[in-house]
DNA sequence: GCCACTTCAGTTGTGCACAACTCAATCGCG
DNA sequence: CGCGATTGAGTTGTGCACAACTGAAGTGGC
């Protein structure tokens, strides 16, 4: 790739990636809106289901956000009766986060979004196995680059 | 693509297209910072420079932004004497925008930064183009679709 | 046991995204 | 021409992302 000419590309790479990512969001949005939820909070509320309980730490590493981010969207969660929060007894450090019952009875009421998302979308399963491929590219390049 | 179980690759996408926008923005974010700008500043003066001149407008449909969004970052870079705002005379709600000569002259100091993304990622050309085509897929849907 | 070091969650401040709104300027229909 | 509808930029308020920081809790070397 090194000598070639690819400033068309990341021109189109860069800004495209920024506004798939926004797209992908407004489509969401109505759905989201109806359960009171943002986008964030849904992808945070995903992990929590999966794991049934675990640390903000926990939860940080599977979204790749700090606790600046998570603090107060976690809050935002508990005053609306969805997740639990408490100190651990043994490691006064840590919080660890569940879902309530109204927060766990959520989880029904989006269970057909991946399929509608996938619907909206019209790819292929090879595509969505391309997109995704190349998606973990570029985050682990993110990450082992850290800078360009 | 309807009938097929797709949930687990939707979970993968929604997420890995959010975690790769931001990826992608903390890769430039070095680079930039060290010329005092963000990345949607840095989107929004390759427009600028690409035009030369045009409305605020003209900028959002390019990016895909609101003014609600343009207003307050087109004010920082004009603060920062990047850019320059004025009025139109023949219809007085437009305003225009153009590059000063300290914002045009910024435009070599990021030439390399394509090159660099390109080399950081390490992408073949073929994986350049498929995710274009995909992520432009993705906005399409979005915008035909609206919802899910 | 003591103390420097690290870890974890939370706070503060800045900037972006977006909805909802304001307000002036312009347009277009009758 | 006159006036309602539309357009363009800006403002306000909410929430997310992230850097930089705080402060309490735990850890390890001595």
């Amino acid at each position: 790739m090194a000598g070639t000419d690819t400033t068309g590309l990341e021109q189109m790479i860069c800004f495209e990636l920024h506004a798939a990512s926004r797209a992908m969001t407004s489509l969401y949005r109505p759905a989201l809106e109806a359960l009171g939820l943002t986008y964030p909070q849904y992808l945070a509320l995903r992990v929590i289901w999966h794991r049934g309980r675990l640390t903000v730490r926990d939860l940080g590493a599977a979204l790749r956000l700090d606790s600046g981010t998570l603090s107060p969207l976690l809050k935002r969660l508990e005053h609306q009766g969805l997740i639990h929060r408490q100190r651990g007894t043994d490691d006064e450090r840590t919080v660890w986060i569940s879902p309530t019952p109204a927060g766990a009875a959520l989880e029904h009421r989006v269970a057909d979004l991946p399929h509608r998302l996938a619907c909206a979308l019209d790819l292929t399963i090879e595509e969505f196995t391309q997109l995704h491929h190349l998606l973990t590219r570029i985050r682990g390049a993110a990450a082992t680059a850290s800078t360009i």
